[in-house]
DNA sequence: CAAGATTGACTTGTCAATCTTA
DNA sequence: TAAGATTGACAAGTCAATCTTG
């Protein structure tokens, strides 16, 4: 017989899939409160969080798609829908840049939608763990970033 | 100043970016690599092995929703999707239910792509974690199930 | 040419409404 | 009526190809 270097044990086998799930689920259950609340994507919340903290609300298209990680098309779909809808426009800068500026519009919903989205993602993923799992899960998560980007 | 008690502390708000963009990540490579090796979708990935680990190859369409934790009109679509392609069929059993069943074709598939797919969850999930890691990740994830499922 | 932006075609997933049969 | 299945409209994301300007 073939020695199958690649199989998973049992263990890991359980171990990737009850993540999927977990992570899935709770993806779901925050986009759709999101969704219920402020009719925003996660998608939309998140690129409305990074810009509000940018310096003037302002980031560089480009830069905006490595913070996130996104790839450049997957961006420009979502600062067209945004802004179709009011929350942020793009100016061109310098010679061959974009930036995208959040509005005040933006920021207003922005605003809004914080609190009850801030008690979803604790109600779901901080308070059912305790301070150590979640340095632990953090920590974790950072090594596995560390890996995919190597 | 009103008490502010949804807010998240720094150390909760990075946790939390951190292990979204780090699901994020792996789920997108895991994806391409199952895209580009086999054709598959993650979502065709599951369904497969998981009807190939049913009796018979063959799960109520019901049951494999539960099992996935899925929507039924997301596995409706999903199942359409892959009837089309010839990996599964579907067939009336008793009165109002519906089996999924794996086909030869749906079989074959999913053997040719365990293998590269396998390889691929341990090099971006598995070994960059130590087994304590791995362990307290899926641990983790199980309390953030139960969590959600309450 | 190359960095960065844009486009369009296509796949996947969501929601809400509807159908079917016990 | 209710369990379960189906449908269709639409939002989001992916890929590959193309445009633009230094």
């Amino acid at each position: 017989v073939t020695e199958e270097q690649w199989q998973l044990s049992a263990v890991e086998l359980a171990a990737w899939r009850e993540s999927f799930r977990a992570w899935e689920h709770l993806r779901l259950r925050i986009e759709r409160q999101l969704q219920a609340a402020s009719g925003l994507s996660n998608a939309d919340y998140t690129v409305l969080a990074v810009l509000s903290e940018a310096p003037d609300g302002r980031l560089r298209a480009y830069e905006l798609g490595e913070t996130l990680g996104w790839e450049k098309s997957r961006l420009h779909h979502q600062l067209t829908r945004m802004g179709d809808r009011g929350m942020i426009v793009r100016e061109r800068c310098g010679s061959r840049g974009i930036d995208a500026v959040i509005t005040a519009h933006g920021l207003a919903v922005l605003t809004d939608a914080v609190p009850a989205h801030s008690r979803e993602v604790r109600r779901l993923f901080v308070d059912p763990l305790s301070s150590k799992q979640l340095a632990d899960y953090a920590r974790i998560s950072s090594a596995l970033i560390a890996n995919l980007e190597r």
